[in-house]
Formats: structure tokens, sequence, C-alpha cells
DNA sequence: AGGAAAATATTGAATATTCAACGATTCCCG
DNA sequence: CGGGAATCGTTGAATATTCAATATTTTCCT
């Protein structure tokens, strides 16, 4: 079938693509909104790549590195340390239950709240899942050099701490 | 009702939390994906609230800025540009040609192609939207120093060419 | 030329996230 | 003390994203 008809296609000219001057402002590429975004989806990219075998997002391994401190987290702070709304960290942390990596506890002493604790098996994970991640930032460092790496994590730690 | 029986809630001890001598490994904020995912989740979260008053995400913002170099573009080239997976930029355009900010045109060389072009309204919301995240930009510049703003620039497009 | 393979965009189903509302508990303060 | 307000986490509905499969068109190769 003709993709325009079943698309609803506009055809506003019919011998040419309209072509008008526009002044030109900021290219995107120069945001800084912009390249955090692009350098966050790649490096991202490429460290759930190397989990792909786990199976497991990486959100997931935040939450598990956060929890392998051994320590009681509450959902609020944990929502917090893994950069997830309370609602998405509730529905990741019932499917971590299933998958039996982490479990519930209530809060004695503030029955409102639940601890989280990482289970034996999510430690073992974890530790997979860390040497990857270690592996991703050496091959990182090896690329784009220690010193540049060092000075962007300084940067984007001053950014974060300004920013709120 | 009782929180504990509703919520299926592990009761490992009954007078005391586990509390298990570990080996610390890297601090989750040390990662440099933690401090992108960070970084770029803070200022994002920020731009997202200027544009509240035009009701219009961070995504579509980046789609209306490429189309208003008044050419039109595939819809492959805008998924690379904007950091949208091809079926998520599909609908979202869809969602835009129903606000009618931009259309869609078939491609007369090569009739698998859909080129997009930003419409006069899109045009107009687009400079709204510009002036929002210029102001956006130069608080952060206010804040956060000239001279780190344009490093941290120059160290995240130097990420991202060595990334690819 | 002709047919297999690649490229392009979309669709539908499955999955995930978000928003608003809720239930339970604790806090605060008169 | 008592009751309204705040806090904490979850739920359900609405929305958005992703994955796999599809339709169409073009390219490539012999």
């Amino acid at each position: 079938m003709d993709q325009a008809k079943s698309l609803n296609i506009h055809h506003p000219f019919q011998q040419s693509f309209p072509t008008v001057a526009r002044t030109p402002s900021t290219p995107i590429t120069e945001h800084l909104a912009y390249l955090l975004a692009q350098a966050n989806r790649e490096i991202n990219r490429q460290l759930d790549a190397r989990f792909k075998k786990e199976g497991v997002p990486v959100e997931q391994w935040r939450i598990l590195k956060v929890l392998s401190d051994g320590k009681g987290h509450s959902m609020g702070d944990l929502a917090d340390a893994v950069l997830l709304n309370h609602p998405t960290l509730t529905k990741m942390v019932d499917r971590m239950v299933s998958d039996a990596l982490v479990y519930r506890v209530q809060d004695p002493d503030d029955r409102r709240k639940v601890v989280m604790f990482i289970s034996d098996r999510g430690k073992t994970l974890t530790q997979r899942l860390n040497s990857l991640a270690l592996s991703q930032e050496a091959h990182i460092a090896e690329n784009y050099g220690n010193k540049a790496t060092a000075d962007l994590k300084r940067l984007l730690e001053s950014l974060i701490e300004k920013a709120n």
C-alpha cells in the first residue's frame, strides 16, 4: 500500500521541500543539558551491555551496591541514593524480592518505614556486577585518560553540589 | 491492618537487624556512570520544571530545536540527534503532529523515508523554549562558574567522542 | 533483470514509569 | 491527651518506552 495514504502524510509542496531562511540559534549540541544526556546515555548503554549476561539493569546494580554495606536502608533513602522515584523503586524492589536479591523488614522503631536488606544471593551477584562495572571504568580511563576522567568526575561532583 | 501481614515482610531476626561485617568496595558515588546519571537527572529535572508551563517535555524541545534549522530531517537522523529510540520517536512525533508542532513529508528521493518539518506554531513555541533553556544555562554558568561550565562541556564532548 | 538482503519507519504487545490517591503510622501542638 | 497535619511506602490507572515483528522501498550482487 502507498505509505502516504496509510500515514496521513502532509504534502505542502508539489515539487520541492519547504526551505526557509532561518536565523540560527545555539545548536543543541552546545547545551550542557544535552551533553549530559548524551554522555549519560552512552555510558549507561555500555554498562547495561556488560550487565546483559547477568540480566540485571543498571538501576538494580545501584540498589544492590547501596545495600551491600550490610546496613538497612529505608525505601526513601534508597530512592534518593539510586536516583529513582518512590513508586518506581517500590516496583523494582518487588521484582528483586521475587528474584531473592533483597528483602524487606519492617522498621521496629518507626512502623511506617520499611528497611531493605541485601540477601546472600544478592551479595554474590553484586560482586560479579562490581567487577563488570570496574572493568568499564578501567576501559574508560584507558581510552579517555586518567586525568580527564578525574577532572570530569570532580566537575560533575561540583555541579551536582551546586545544583542543589 | 497490620502492614507486615499485607506486605509479606520478612522477619529474619526477632530482636535486632542483621549486621554483618563487610569489606567496603568503591562507593557508587565514585563511579563515573553514577555521577553522569545524577548530574543529568538534576539538570534535566530543572529544565523540565522551566518547560512545565509550556507543557513540553525536554525531548520535544530537542526535536523542535533540531528541526528549527528549517531543513527536513529523516526519522532516523532525528532519532540519533535527539537521543531517542526509533519507536519512541515515532510515537512522540505522533503526539507532536497532533499538536500541530511538526509534520511529516514523504521523501520523494527515497520513499522509505519520512522527512520531518517544523510548523509555524512549532517555531514560535521553540523560541519560547529556547529562551527558557538559555536562561537555565545562564543560571548554571552563574552559580557554577564560566570556566567550570566550559571545562565540563569540553570534557563531556571529548568523552562522547571517545566513547563511540 | 531479478531476487535476496539491507534500510527505513511503523505497529502491537509486553513492560516500565509516573501521577494522584490512599492507608498506616508518627509527629506536633494546643 | 487528642486530633489534625506530616511522613512513609504502596497501589491502581494512565502514560510512556521498549522489544520483536512487520510493511515498504531501495540496494546490491550475480
